[in-house]
DNA sequence: TGCAGCAGGCTTTTT
DNA sequence: GCCTGCTGCA
C-alpha cells in the first residue's frame, strides 16, 4: 500500500510479523493487546518513525500520551535514535504534561492566568486543609484525607461540584467543600492535577474551533498503557478524535491505543480498564493485534504468570510465549518467620552474586526484590544490611517533594504570583521571624473579609504582629524586584540567600543534607535552563507550533520528505485565539511547572551495582534477571483490603502477574509463616496465589505442607477459584504434588472462612485472618479494627457472621 | 515560639 | 513498630 515501505525498512527489521503488522497498520483506529515483555514501546515507536518516515504525517500531527515523564523521554529517545528529525514539533508527554501545554496555549480560553502554577498531592491537601479550618469544617467528620480523595475522584470521572449525585447530608457538605476549593483554587490562580485534566477537556468540549482545530492537526495519536487511563482521560482522547460521519472530504484521523488488560493495576486510582473495550465498541476499532511473544523470561516463567492470570474471568485474552527454553524452575520458599524469609533471600542473593549457577554471577542491579506494601522492605533492608549487601530501595520522597525544596519553592512561587496563599502560609514564618499563629489568623481573617490575598491584606495590619508582617512582604517584594533581570540561576541563589534558608539549616545539626539539596536545586534548574527550550513540558507553546503560517501551511513542507504528497486537509484561516500572541511564560514560571509535574527521582544513589528493593507496583515496567517476590500470604498478597469483592481479588492477581514477568531468568517465591506487622505478629497462611501456578514449573525449597486457610477450608470472600467449587481447587492439585493428605475433615462445623466478616459481642466486627486446629481446638485469628488482632477459641467465642 | 511527648494511622502511586 | 502531626507546656 505504502510503496515508502521498502525505503524505510531497516525500521522494519527484527520486528515478528505481529510488531510489523501492528506498525504498519493503516490510519485506522487500532487496538493493540502488547503482553507483558512484548516489545510495546518498541511497537509504539517504531510506529511513530514509520508513519513520519513514510510521509502519512508530520511532526507536528502526532500526539502521543503516556502516564509516566520516563516512559515519555524513553519514547523520544528512542525515535530521535531512529529518525534524524527535530522533535520538538511534536506533542510527546504525559496526560497532564499535554494538559499542561495546552493550558498555558490557551491559558484566556481556560480563564486562567498565564503564569497558572500547578499545586501538587501535598499542596493540595494543605489547601483543603487550611480551607477547612477558615470554613470552620468539621474536620473529624470530614478529615482532610478523605476531602481530598473526593474530590480528585470527582475530577478523574470528569465531575464538577454542580454535577455530583448527593445522597444525603455528609455529601452535600463534601460538594460544598468541593465547590469553595474551587473558588479558592481560582482565586489564587492555582491548579490541581485533576484540574490540569478536567479544564483542558472542558475547553475542547465546550470551543468547537479550537476542538476543531486539534482534531485537524493530529492526524495519529498514540496512546500507551491504555488499559490505566481513567473516564476522563479517555473522555479527553475522545476530544481529538474526529468523528467519522462520513462526511464529504473527511480525512479522519486515528487512535492508536496500546494496553495490556493483565496489567491494569490502579483501578484504585480510578483506571478504568473498561476503557478498552469501550474503545473498540464506541470507535468500531477496525484492527485488533494481540503481541504474546515475549522476549524477556524463560517459559517457566511465563507458564507460572499464564496459568496464574486464567483464573481471571474478565480478560481480553492473551497467552504469552517464548522461544526460549523452560530456564530454571521457580523456586519457592517458606519461612518461619519474616526475619528468616530476609536472610534466605539474602543468602540466595549471595550465590546468584558469586555465580555458582551454570549463568555466572549476576549484577546485584539485576536482581530485584518485590513487596506488596513499603513496610515490608524494612526486615529485608536490615538482612542485607547486616550481610553488607548494597542495596537500593525505590519510593519514598522524592527530589522536589523534600521539606527544604518545597520550602524553596514557596519563595519562588510567591515571587511568581503573590497571591498563591499555599505558598505564602509555608514561608511566612519559615524561617521562623516572629510571626505566630495568631498574628497568621488575624491575617487570614483580614483578607478574607477583603477578598484579597495574604499578600494584599498585610498592608491592613497594624500592630507588632503587623510590622513583621510587613517586614516579610517588603523582602518578599523587594526580591522581586531584583529578580528582574536576573538568570533562573541567580534567582535560586538570591532566593536561598535571602530566604535565610540555607543559614537556618546550616544551623540545624542534620541540616547539611538539607543545605545540598538546596544547591542541587540550582543544578536542577540549571539542568533545566540548558535542555532545549526549557523542557516541552513546561513552556508556552514555541510559536512556530501554532502560528498562522502553520495552519495554512502543507504539513509535508515541515516533515522529513518535500516531496510527499499533502497529506492532510488545509486547515481553516483560523487561529486559536491565545496561540497567536507567542508569549511565553518565565523561566522561573517554566522551571516551577516542570518541578510539580516532574517530581524528580528518588535520591537513592543510581549507577550503583545494587540489588533493587521496591514495590510491586513499581516495578511495573521494568525487568531484572532475577525476581524475589516476598511475603506472598494471605492477607498481605492478596491483601485483605481487597479479598472482599471478586474485582479487588482479580487486581491483586494482576498485579502477582506482573510481579512474576518482570523476571528474566530466575524466579523466587517466598512467604513466612509470621510476620511482624503493625507492632504485633501475625500467623498467615501461604497466598492463594501458589495453588494457582502450575505445579510443573514450581521447585518446592521447603516440603509443601497443606495449609488450613488455604486448600482445606478454601478460601474466603466467596470467590470461586476457575475449577470450580469454593471447596478444594487448591485440594485437588495438591494431590499432584504429594502424597494425598490424610482425609482432611469435610466443612467445618464453625462455618469460618478466611477473609469473612464477623461479628464479636465485644470486640465489634472483625475479619478472619487465618483458622487453625479442628473441632473443639480449632482457633481464629481475627483482625478487630478497633481492638486489634485476637486469637479466638471458637468452642468459646460466640462469633456470627456478616453477611 | 519551640520542643517534647503522645495519639493515631497504616495498600498500592503518577502527575 | 514506626512515622506523622498535633497539643500542651516552658
Amino acid at each position: 500500500m505504502f510503496p515508502e515501505a521498502d525505503a524505510v525498512s531497516p525500521l522494519l527489521h527484527n520486528l515478528n510479523p505481529e510488531q510489523r503488522a501492528a506498525v504498519t497498520l493503516p490510519n485506522e483506529h487500532a487496538l493493540i493487546l502488547a503482553g507483558a515483555g512484548s516489545g510495546k514501546t518498541r511497537v509504539l515507536t517504531t510506529r511513530i518513525a514509520w508513519l513520519l518516515s513514510t510521509g502519512q504525517v508530520s511532526p507536528g500531527g502526532v500526539l502521543a500520551v503516556t502516564f509516566t515523564n520516563k516512559a515519555a523521554r524513553e519514547m523520544m529517545t528512542r525515535l530521535q535514535a531512529m529518525l534524524p528529525l527535530n522533535v520538538r514539533g511534536m506533542w510527546i508527554g504525559t496526560f497532564h504534561g499535554l494538559c499542561n501545554r495546552f493550558l498555558r496555549a490557551h491559558y484566556k480560553l481556560a480563564n486562567l492566568p498565564q503564569g497558572f502554577q500547578i499545586l501538587d498531592t501535598q499542596d493540595q491537601l494543605s489547601a483543603i486543609k487550611r480551607l477547612m479550618k477558615q470554613f470552620n469544617i468539621d474536620d473529624e467528620r470530614f478529615p482532610a484525607k478523605q476531602t481530598q480523595w473526593f474530590i480528585a475522584g470527582c475530577k478523574e470521572d470528569g465531575l464538577r461540584p454542580n454535577m455530583v449525585e448527593v445522597h444525603g447530608e455528609d455529601d452535600r457538605k463534601k460538594v460544598e467543600i468541593y465547590q469553595l476549593y474551587e473558588e479558592q483554587c481560582q482565586r489564587e490562580g492555582v491548579v490541581d492535577f485533576g484540574e490540569l485534566m478536567l479544564r483542558s477537556y472542558e475547553l475542547l468540549q465546550g470551543n468547537d474551533p479550537i476542538r476543531d482545530h486539534y482534531q485537524r492537526r493530529f492526524r495519529h495519536i498514540l496512546i500507551d498503557e491504555f488499559q490505566d487511563t481513567n473516564k476522563l482521560q479517555y473522555a479527553w482522547i475522545k476530544m481529538f478524535a474526529q468523528p467519522r460521519d462520513g462526511s464529504p472530504g473527511a480525512q479522519p484521523n486515528s487512535v492508536f491505543a496500546v494496553g495490556d488488560d493483565d496489567q491494569s493495576i490502579y483501578a484504585f486510582r480510578g483506571a478504568r480498564v473498561g476503557n478498552m473495550a469501550d474503545f473498540v465498541r464506541e470507535f468500531q476499532v477496525a484492527h485488533q493485534i494481540k503481541l504474546e511473544r515475549n522476549y524477556r523470561s524463560y517459559s517457566n516463567i511465563l507458564d507460572s504468570a499464564n496459568e496464574l492470570i486464567s483464573h481471571n474471568r474478565n480478560r481480553l485474552g492473551k497467552n504469552l510465549r517464548t522461544d526460549q527454553g523452560a530456564g530454571e524452575p521457580v523456586r519457592v520458599y517458606e519461612a518461619p518467620t519474616d526475619l528468616a524469609e530476609a536472610q534466605w533471600i539474602v543468602e540466595e542473593i549471595r550465590h546468584l552474586v558469586r555465580g555458582d549457577g551454570p549463568e555466572g554471577g549476576f549484577d546485584r542491579k539485576e536482581i530485584a526484590i518485590l513487596y506488596r506494601s513499603n513496610a515490608q522492605s524494612r526486615v529485608i533492608e536490615t538482612g542485607l544490611f547486616n550481610a553488607a549487601v548494597p542495596y537500593r530501595v525505590y519510593g519514598g520522597l522524592r527530589f522536589f517533594e523534600r521539606a527544604e525544596i518545597k520550602h524553596a519553592l514557596a519563595y519562588l512561587r510567591v515571587l511568581e504570583n503573590p497571591s498563591d496563599d499555599t505558598s505564602f502560609l509555608r514561608i511566612v514564618n519559615f524561617p521562623p521571624r516572629g510571626i505566630g499563629t495568631r498574628s497568621i489568623e488575624q491575617l487570614q481573617d483580614a483578607a478574607r473579609a477583603a477578598g484579597c490575598s495574604l499578600h494584599d491584606a498585610v498592608s491592613a495590619t497594624t500592630g507588632k504582629a503587623g510590622a513583621n508582617l510587613t517586614a516579610f512582604v517588603a523582602k518578599i517584594d523587594v526580591l522581586r524586584e531584583r529578580t528582574i533581570d536576573l538568570t533562573l540561576r541567580e534567582i535560586i541563589e538570591l532566593v536561598l540567600q535571602e530566604s535565610g534558608l540555607v543559614e537556618h539549616y546550616k544551623a540545624e545539626r542534620e541540616g547539611a543534607d538539607r543545605v545540598e539539596n538546596l544547591q542541587e536545586l540550582v543544578n536542577a534548574a540549571e539542568s533545566f535552563v540548558s535542555q532545549e527550550g526549557f523542557g516541552r513540558d513546561a513552556v508556552a507553546l514555541p510559536v512556530d507550533e501554532l502560528s498562522p503560517g502553520m495552519l495554512r501551511q502543507s504539513p509535508a513542507s515541515q516533515g522529513l520528505d518535500p516531496s510527499q504528497p499533502e497529506i492532510n486537509e488545509p486547515a481553516p484561516d483560523y487561529v486559536p485565539p491565545d496561540a497567536e500572541t507567542g508569549e511565553t511564560l518565565s523561566p522561573l514560571a517554566a522551571f516551577l511547572t516542570h518541578a510539580a509535574l516532574e517530581s524528580g527521582d528518588n535520591q537513592a544513589e543510581a549507577g550503583q551495582d545494587a540489588i533493587q528493593l521496591m514495590t510491586v507496583h513499581s516495578a511495573k515496567g521494568l525487568e531484572f534477571d532475577c525476581v524475589f517476590i516476598s511475603g506472598l500470604e494471605e492477607g498481605l498478597f492478596p491483601h485483605e483490603n481487597s479479598l472482599s469483592d471478586p474485582a479487588g481479588l482479580e487486581e491483586e492477581r494482576r498485579l502477582m502477574y506482573v510481579a512474576i514477568t518482570r523476571a528474566r531468568k530466575r524466579l523466587y517465591l517466598s512467604h513466612s509463616q509470621t510476620r511482624l506487622l503493625h507492632g504485633q505478629t501475625r500467623y498467615n497462611v501461604r497466598s492463594r496465589f501458589f495453588d494457582e501456578l502450575p505445579e510443573g514449573a514450581l521447585k518446592w525449597l521447603t516440603p509443601k505442607h497443606q495449609t488450613f486457610g488455604g486448600s482445606a477450608f478454601g478460601y474466603g470472600a466467596g470467590y470461586p477459584t476457575t475449577r470450580g467449587g469454593s471447596y478444594g481447587g487448591g485440594f485437588q492439585r495438591e494431590s499432584i504434588a504429594s502424597p494425598p493428605v490424610p482425609a482432611q475433615k469435610a466443612a467445618p462445623s464453625h462455618g469460618l472462612k478466611q477473609g469473612m466478616k464477623v461479628f464479636h459481642t465485644k470486640f465489634g466486627e472483625g475479619t478472619v485472618l487465618s483458622i487453625e486446629g479442628q473441632g473443639d481446638d480449632a482457633r481464629a485469628q481475627i483482625n478487630f479494627p478497633r481492638h486489634g488482632i485476637k486469637w479466638l477459641a471458637l468452642a468459646v467465642a460466640k462469633l456470627t457472621p456478616v453477611p
